[in-house]
DNA sequence: GTCTATAGAAGGATAGAC
DNA sequence: GTCTATCCTTCTATAGAC
């Protein structure tokens, strides 16, 4: 592959990315897509073969970027309750630099779910969670926490980053009219986030 | 009006409803709409003019469904406390039974969000909140909840009980590899989440 | 590898008969 | 009010020249 190559075919891809996630598979245009890049047509057809391809392309990638940022929290040597204000500030301040991801991934997959099958192979989720419980079984005596309402917490923990954005429409809209400004309201929740979950799942004396 | 019109535009405007909300407005086709209303094509012009007039018309009653739901709480004689914990168990059941909704109504305002601006209107939602606060004044002080913080408060308990349902497709495969059930998980969260959001904002001593 | 031109299909919308 | 037939546009995709 010649740089040149490489070069054009990065330029449909970043177009396409663009143009996906702002109008979704059906809206999108492939005539939009070859504008954006600088490009004919038919050079999408060349590169991708289909509009299909092109999009399964992009979408695998934006699904990647989106939840590969879960992962960290694994990894990182805190205790329980940084970890978990550590991950809602970097989750939320990644989502306000890509502020239409939740939208566009929960809709095509919701549109399509055998999108994501092969993608949760590769997260490992199960042994990640198993590993995370391990990793503060002492810690978690502190906790409501237990292999039954694990999926309860830690969907909750992600519902609180993730509906802002993938609601912003209306909560933009409603903000207006209260005298709120989305953005003011996403810096604050960076930090209101995770003092929420701390509160919920420590337990009550 | 006759009765066989009324019958037929209600034909119209239900399979309308369903392919709508399935596919969204750009993948949705007037076709698949007439076929499954069980009339010709053409019938759907003469009732409704345009695919973007017929999924207004769809939109706006859906909208609706979705936002009065979010009301009850501001009338119901209850305490702060009953009336969270009553309205997460009844949002989330009426989810339950219309599990499309949150994606289909987040998804189609974030690509347009001047549909809902007319809507929000009506929702008469700053008056209904400053209302509540005065209800429960008293109590108010029993909780970490002021004028500041209360967006952050209300949207995280819309975010529990919207959330499962928008991202769906991803939590039913994540839900299978683990060994979860998606149907179960909505039963639990009906009370987790109350207590959830009680324990979070209860004011620690 | 990139372009122009065009095929071929699909979808929204309308005309006109009944 | 409902149907058949058809128009017209738009969109994906390909053929073929350079």
């Amino acid at each position: 592959m010649t740089e040149h190559e490489k070069h054009t075919e990065e330029k449909i891809f970043e177009a396409a990315t663009e143009v996906f996630e702002e109008k979704g598979f059906s809206a999108a245009r492939m005539q939009d897509i070859s504008q954006k890049a600088g490009i004919n047509k038919a050079l999408l057809h060349y590169y991708y073969r289909t509009k299909e391809q092109l999009f399964n392309a992009v979408f695998e990638m934006l699904a990647k970027k989106l939840f590969n940022r879960f992962s960290p929290i694994f990894e990182e040597n805190l205790s329980l309750d940084e970890k978990i204000k550590y991950f809602l500030r970097e989750h939320i301040s990644f989502l306000q630099k890509n502020p239409r991801l939740p939208s566009f991934i929960l809709y095509e997959i919701n549109q399509n779910p055998e999108r994501i099958k092969r993608l949760i192979d590769n997260l490992a989720l199960v042994s990640s969670m198993q590993k995370l419980m391990e990793m503060h079984k002492a810690e978690l005596k502190e906790y409501d926490i237990d292999e039954k309402n694990l999926p309860q917490v830690m969907t909750s923990i992600v519902s609180l980053s993730v509906f802002p954005f993938a609601a912003k429409g209306i909560l933009s809209s409603i903000f207006d009219k209260l005298g709120y400004d989305f953005n003011t309201y996403i810096e604050e929740r960076k930090d209101f986030a995770g003092e929420f979950v701390i509160k919920a799942i420590k337990k009550g004396k």
